[in-house]
Order: structure tokens, then C-alpha cells, then sequence
DNA sequence: CCGGACTCCTGTGCGC
DNA sequence: TGCGCACAGGAGTCCG
């Protein structure tokens, strides 16, 4: 399941492939994938929005979104959800998975050619087009809080005194932190020994700032592995993320605590899984 | 307005 | 051994 180290670790790993190549061409699966977000395209070449005959200019990450920008100023925001991934396939290589490709572009970076497929089997995930990089900040992007990798413990401090929500709900909300999914919200809130039921607005200022750097090196040394490969998950190249290994508490339920020995357990937060050392984690309020 | 619950979807893995 | 069901979860939507 991407979420910020993943997104991350892929845009890495795509760049080189992907900015400054041209697309020749796209090819569409499944149309139900794509959101044309502005209206004078989705009657007109879908091609076009789709940034077919432009040449990449860069690519940009905001929490778990990714932008891939063309030089003709339209771009497409891609998000992964559950199984997305975005894979190239020089010519002549071979994709592991090639069911539930839904949308793929012909690249041509100097002499060399390939495919960019966008692959999700489970759908969760889909593509965007916007007008511009302007657009995208103003309908989309607006709406997330700022990003998890860089956030800083007075943001966050704010946004949690607003709420009373359990701090493991407030950790996934999009808008009050981007990036941070399921598995970092558990390997955070480890990490910083704070209970995910605590209640968000009674955490002492200690509690937050210590998880607010708990979320920056922890989606730190993620990117470092690659990232987590649960099932699907690849990066551009198609290699798996070997973060994984070093996971201390999301699906560890059962297994000893990595610091005082005793077993994890499993609970529900905000309608997910998830794992926690009763022992080191206050709750707080 | 806020927050919790429900929904979408398919591959995997477990239990009978 | 094989079948069927529960489970995994990001995020949009709906409802109290």
C-alpha cells in the first residue's frame, strides 16, 4: 500500500526515466480510471489531456499524490491508493504483471523507448488531468495539510489542538497531514510511545513534538529502504521496497515488543488494523 | 460542522 | 485438495 516513502521512493526512481522524454502516444483501458478535471477537455482529445505529444517536464509529490508535469503546462496527478503502480517497461523488458493495465504512454527519451503503464487491480487508485500546475494547487492539492516528511511540531501541534479525534484518526486524515497511511501511523506513534486512541487535542507539547519527528524519520528511513513492499508495491524499475524488515510495530501483533519484550497487540482505530505495545504507548486524555 | 461509518475493488490466505 | 469467505485499506461520500 503506497503511501509518502513509496510515492517518493517512485518519483526517484522515475525521474531519470521520465523528464525530458516526449510521449509519442497513450493508450487508454479503462476510461473510468481518469478524471478529466477540467470540463473543455473531457468533450475533446482525451489524448491531449492526457499530455500525449508533450515532453516531461518534471515530477512533483505532495503526500501521497503524484504530478507528472508536462511542458505544455497540463499535467496529471496520480494516486496509487491501494495496489496502484507505475511501471517502466523499456522495449524489449518484461512486465511481472500485465493484467489491470488501465492507461500506458509511449516514451521516447533520445534513441531509447518504452512504456509507462499505470496498473490497479483494485482501483482505489486513479489519474487526474488539470489545466495547469496552478489548477491542481487551487482544486486539488489545497485541500491537503501540509506534507508529512517535512512536518514541523508547531503545524502539527496546530491542527491537533483542534480536534478530539483519536490521534491515530487525526495521523490519516489527509488534510491534517499528507502522506502518512496505515503503516506509518502505527510506526510512528510507536516510535513517539504514544497510544493511537489518545486523544489528539490532550497531548502534551512533548508528545507532539516527539511525534513529529517520530513521522519525519520514520518516512526518512523508509524512502532510505525503498520503501515497503507488503505485496505490490514497485518502483518505477519495478523492484520491491525492503522497508519491511525494519518494521517494529504495523503487523507485528503477538510478536515481542523490539523494546521491552513483551507481546504486541492488535486493535481497531478509525476502522483499522492496528498494532500497538500496550506496555511503552501512553494514552493520553 | 465534525466525526464516525460505509463503500468501492481484487488477490490472498485461512478454515472447514 | 478444493472451495468459499473474510480480510486488507485510501479516500470519497453520506448521515447523525
Amino acid at each position: 500500500m503506497p503511501e509518502l516513502p513509496e510515492v517518493e521512493h517512485l518519483k526517484r526512481s522515475l525521474q531519470p526515466l521520465l523528464v525530458g522524454s516526449y510521449i509519442e502516444r497513450v493508450r487508454v483501458a479503462r476510461r473510468d480510471v481518469i478524471q478529466f478535471s477540467d470540463t473543455q477537455v473531457s468533450t475533446g482529445s482525451t489524448n491531449k489531456a492526457l499530455l500525449s505529444g508533450t515532453r516531461i517536464a518534471e515530477l512533483d509529490r505532495r503526500g501521497k499524490q503524484l504530478a507528472v508535469l508536462s511542458n505544455a503546462g497540463r499535467l496529471l496527478c496520480i494516486h496509487l491508493g491501494m495496489s496502484g503502480q507505475l511501471v517502466y517497461v523499456p522495449d524489449g523488458g518484461m512486465l511481472k504483471h500485465t493484467s489491470h493495465i488501465h492507461c500506458s504512454w509511449r516514451i521516447r527519451s533520445g534513441a531509447s523507448t518504452g512504456w509507462l503503464h499505470f496498473r490497479d487491480p483494485r482501483r482505489f487508485g486513479g489519474i487526474r488531468t488539470f489545466a495547469s500546475h496552478e489548477v491542481l494547487l487551487k482544486l486539488r492539492w489545497a485541500t491537503l495539510g501540509p506534507d508529512a516528511l517535512t512536518i514541523a511540531a508547531k503545524q502539527l501541534a496546530g491542527s491537533l489542538s483542534r480536534t478530539a479525534r483519536p490521534i491515530k484518526a487525526a495521523l490519516l486524515d489527509q488534510a491534517v497531514l499528507a502522506g502518512v497511511g496505515n503503516i506509518y501511523a502505527d510506526e510512528s506513534l510507536y516510535a513517539a510511545r504514544i497510544h493511537p486512541c489518545s486523544i489528539s487535542c490532550a497531548l502534551p507539547a512533548a508528545s507532539v513534538t516527539a511525534l513529529a519527528r517520530a513521522v519525519r524519520s520514520t518516512l526518512r528511513r523508509a524512502i532510505r529502504a525503498g520503501g515497503s513492499t507488503l505485496r505490490d508495491y514497485t518502483d518505477g524499475n519495478g523492484e520491491q521496497g525492503w522497508f519491511t524488515v525494519q518494521l517494529r510495530a504495523y503487523g507485528r501483533a503477538g510478536q515481542p515488543c523490539s523494546s521491552c519484550g513483551k507481546a504486541m497487540h492488535q486493535l481497531q482505530v478509525a476502522q483499522r488494523t492496528t498494532t500497538i505495545c500496550p506496555h511503552c504507548q501512553i494514552h493520553y486524555g
